[in-house]
RNA sequence: GGAUGCUUAGCUCAGCAGGUUUAGAGCAUCUGCCUUACAAGCAGAGGGUCGGGGGUUCGAAUCCCUCAGCAUCCA
């Protein structure tokens, strides 16, 4: 056997792997008879690169599939990007920008051209780097929204919806962002709470009566005012009823409206109704027919609309306005005032409530079946707390705004033959365009010179949420052998900050032109955030590279500490302390195998062999803990547990495994191990290394393969997983070994305390009062001999205490140690004084229960007999501890 | 303003179909150890009365009400 470094060194180790697995084809996945287990990675950014919160998204994603493959399932992961429309565009601008082009100066052809080149130079990095955390993804079905077969899928889909009645294009209060100078969604919009200053303005009355007071935090919108509305029943206003005022500044002549919108209590009563720039009051300005003036232009200058401040910016505007309302004695006041700002979730700009004419889908339909479904359990949240976010939000869900004003993306296939706002047609091609748009106006004649197709292209999201359909061509092949057996996907594993505007639509599409949902689980992950609850960003410089971290900690190490403290929807606050434990975690099971093989004889074979002799304690107590965990981390895994499952298996091997077992199983000092012995213990590391593997992929694969010989094709990633005899499950097997347990602990605390060096041998006395515990006792005497130096062990009934002795009063046992000269007997009497006060309140607390009449009468029996034997038990311990005392004087 | 969730050792979290010797884990802390693999290790120890208050019950960290604080989502 050759020589095994002390330290496990990852590096190689997972280069060497991963090859293998991926150049035997172990990732690919097609179709077949056996079950399948499907996951689809949420796609990417595909310009992004890997940060802290896909090493986590990614790390469960592939513990999921590991297992599953392992569990006999046809396991499925689609790896892909999507084409992240604003956020690519803007990066291409930007780059445009500086080398001194003008996004405005390109046609559309030219930009996209700069744009697809910038995709292929930065595009799919994050895919390479998934394969260093060791994603087994079928990277042949990689596939990216943007390319042909999805872009079809998304033309498709719109043609589709348009037909079933499902889109419309109208003119509404969108969301403007304009910093991206696109329409956003309302899921693309963060409110923000921020103080801003209330300007209190007056209006001159036309009559000259006098003067309104409104209250704006926005006075340069002034100028596009059409009406002052007032609470109809408010009698401090009933008096301006039916009047008119002048805008300040510029003079025009508005009317008072009443409307029931407006509420008395706040301000002054009055309310300034700006249609073109303000929701609420677009409402009230149909109710009532008021003219709509937009004084802002798309980057959000004012305009000639406005009159006054024409061109400036709307905060220079709202600046400079200010000065001006006080010259002309407008200014009654200003106040502090918290309101919540509009932001958009790209730009961070503030967002303007612009009148626009823009696509929509109409949701209450398409919501429907996507509520009842995660209402009703066929999908699933895990956890199930975030099904109430998703009841609530799709009970008040809103149309969804799909049209973006930019050039990446998918075009709408809508085209134009008129200046009437229906006079267009919807269609794959410009000829099919023609054909159309000839037989809805009724003129054959009709040129194509005239035809124009939409400018703008898709939301993403609109792509994204035909993933699970369109990564298996559904769209362009309903019926296909792939999404027949694919679909639907098993898990999803993705961030809650996306369940509306990913997760929910991609339900509504898959009710919508499917039939049914896309997945039966999701798996909610937490926000990857610093010590200091600080999300992780790369503008805040908080958040390691996870390349730099596998680099040094190793892949598994990484994925380990990754998962430690990661439970489902709680945040996981990263601590490097944590990928360490995981590094040290393959250390520490790196050196088990390194002792078992320095255990092997040179030129002689080994087979793992994990059987177990039934009539030894430590044996029979190590296959229960060994079914015990596998059985607990399958619930953990059903309840999508992922972080239990491997602290499961963590101190299976750990805490178990090598410090009690490998230890129990020591040869004698310097001597070898008998082969059985060795080979048991392979046998049982080949156990738990398969279960390891989906958590630490790169470290169970090697030293499986060390195990024993394997053939050129094998892989543990593609063995089966060992389900452990539910059969060897024993509490008995598990109590009687943990009193074994407690009483090295004992004397290991007594050696602590005392000084005791573990290679000097101590006498040991342990008396007992009954005989099936005697029994007890002498069946696991062995076990304390391993793991303790002993002169003598006297194990017996009623035994006496040997003079200058130090004794541990335990489960009614009596463990005397004379240590002659080395017992303090101040802090002996002073150990023992402590130990019964703690048991005498404990006594005490019983025996309140047991003398409380009802107790007896209404608990249960079994409750009650137990009380009973709390307090046989604290009352012996206590007997024996008050003689010990007085023994000492 | 609405909804949901959280508040248990210094930190991060389990426990919460009420009752398994007066609350568990990991990390951190302290003490001792290079004991036939591992100092990226081994052994031992200290530390909380379960956010405050009230209630239900023979019995509450666990159920109910209430107050406070925090978080997230929505408006």
């Amino acid at each position: 056997m050759a020589e095994i470094p002390k330290q496990f060194e990852p590096g190689p180790v997972e280069r060497h792997w991963y090859a293998h697995w991926e150049t035997n084809g172990f990732f690919r996945s097609t179709p077949d008879d056996r079950p399948p287990f499907t996951i689809l990675i949420p796609p990417p950014n595909v310009t992004g690169v890997l940060h802290m919160g896909h090493m986590l998204n990614n790390t469960l994603q592939d513990v999921l599939v590991r297992r599953a493959r392992m569990r006999g399932f046809n396991a499925c992961w689609v790896p892909g990007t999507d084409h992240a429309s604003i956020a690519t565009e803007a990066k291409v601008v930007q780059k445009l920008r500086k080398e001194g082009i003008r996004k405005g100066d390109l046609t559309r052809d030219e930009f996209l051209k700069h744009a697809w080149e910038w995709t292929e130079k930065h595009g799919g990095i994050i895919l390479q780097q998934l394969r260093t955390l060791g994603a087994s993804c079928d990277w042949d079905r990689t596939r990216f929204t943007m390319e042909p077969s999805l872009y079809d899928a998304v033309i498709d889909c719109f043609i589709d919806l348009h037909d079933r009645g499902l889109i419309y294009r109208g003119l509404r209060m969108v969301n403007w962002d304009p910093e991206a100078r696109t329409v956003v969604s309302d899921e693309e919009v963060l409110h923000k709470e921020t103080t801003a200053t209330l300007y209190h303005i007056r209006y001159p009355l036309t009559d000259g009566s006098g003067h309104v007071t409104i209250a704006t935090v926005r006075p340069e919108t002034i100028m596009a005012d059409t009406a002052v509305a007032i609470h109809p029943d408010n009698p401090k206003t009933a008096h301006l009823k039916g009047k008119r005022v002048r805008i300040p500044l510029i003079d025009r002549e508005i009317p008072i409206i009443e409307d029931a919108y407006v509420d008395p209590e706040f301000g002054t009563g009055a309310l300034k109704v700006t249609p073109a720039h303000d929701k609420n009051d677009f409402e009230i300005g149909t109710r009532h027919g008021l003219e709509v003036i937009d004084i802002l232009n798309a980057d959000a200058t004012l305009n000639e609309k406005a009159r006054i401040l024409v061109g400036q910016d709307r905060f220079a505007a709202r600046k400079a306005i200010v000065p001006l309302l006080q010259e002309g004695g407008f200014l009654d006041k200003t106040e502090e005032y918290a309101s919540n700002l509009a932001l958009s979730e790209r730009t961070e700009a503030v967002i303007e409530p612009r009148l626009s004419l823009q696509w929509f889908v109409k949701m209450q339909e398409l919501g429907k079946p996507a509520l009842d479904a995660v209402v009703n359990g066929e999908v699933r949240f895990h956890p199930a707390k975030f099904t109430n976010t998703y009841r609530h939000w799709m009970e008040n869900i809103q149309d969804w705004c799909i049209s973006r004003q930019l050039w990446w993306g998918h075009r709408i296939p809508a085209w134009f033959y008129g200046e009437g706002e229906q006079d267009y047609v919807i269609a794959r091609t410009e000829a099919e365009a023609l054909e159309m748009a000839r037989a809805k106006t009724g003129n054959p004649e009709l040129d194509a010179m005239r035809l124009r197709q939409d400018e703008d292209v898709l939301d993403t999201w609109f792509s994204s949420w035909l993933w699970p359909i369109s990564v298996f061509d559904g769209f362009k092949d309903p019926d296909n052998r792939d999404i027949r057996y694919y679909y639907p996907t098993n898990d999803l594993v993705t961030a809650p900050e996306i369940m509306f505007f990913w997760v929910a639509r991609m339900i509504m599409a898959g009710y919508a032109f499917k039939g049914q949902a896309p997945f039966r689980n999701v798996y909610y992950t937490g926000i990857v955030r610093d010590k200091q609850r600080r999300k992780m960003s790369k503008s805040l410089g908080n958040s390691p590279d996870p390349l730099d971290l596998i680099a040094q900690y190793g892949a598994d190490g990484t994925r380990a500490g990754m998962l430690f403290s990661s439970p489902a929807g709680n945040d996981l606050l990263f601590d490097e302390g944590l990928v360490e434990q995981g590094r040290n975690f393959a250390n520490k099971i790196w050196n088990a195998f390194r002792f078992i093989t320095m255990q092997m004889e040179d030129g002689r074979a080994y087979v793992p062999n994990a059987v177990f002799d039934e009539t030894d304690p430590t044996d029979r107590w190590m296959r229960s803990r060994v079914a015990r965990t596998f059985a607990e981390m399958d619930k953990a895994f059903e309840e999508y547990r992922i972080s239990d499952a491997l602290h499961g298996i963590y101190k299976l091997i750990w805490d178990d495994f090598c410090d009690w077992y490998i230890e129990l199983n020591k040869p004698a000092y310097g001597t070898r191990m008998a082969p059985a012995v060795v080979e048991k213990l392979l046998g049982v590391f080949e156990l738990l290394m398969a279960r390891l593997h989906p958590f630490m992929p790169f470290i169970t694969e090697e030293i499986w393969h060390r195990l024993r010989e394997r053939g050129t094709g094998e892989a543990l990633m593609m063995a089966a997983e060992p389900a452990g005899d539910p059969a060897w499950i024993s509490d008995e097997a598990e109590t009687a070994f943990a009193l074994q347990q407690e009483l090295v602990s004992v004397l290991r605390n007594i050696r602590a305390e005392k000084g005791v060096a573990n290679a000097h041998p101590i006498r040991v006395v342990i008396s007992t009062a009954d005989a099936a515990t005697l029994a007890g006792l002498q069946a696991g005497r062995a076990i304390l001999e391993r793991l303790q130096k002993t002169e003598s062990l006297d194990i017996g009934i009623g035994l006496a205490k040997p003079r200058g002795s130090t004794t541990v009063v335990l489960r009614g046992l009596e463990v005397h140690v004379p240590l002659e000269g080395l017992v303090d007997l101040d802090a002996e009497r002073e150990r023992i004084s402590k130990e019964i006060e703690r048991l005498e309140g404990f006594l005490a607390s019983v025996r309140t229960k047991l003398g409380n009449a009802s107790f007896a009468e209404r608990a249960p029996a079994a409750i009650v007999e137990n009380e009973r034997n709390k307090e046989r038990d604290a009352t012996a311990s206590l007997g024996k501890l008050r003689a010990l005392l007085d023994d000492l004087g």
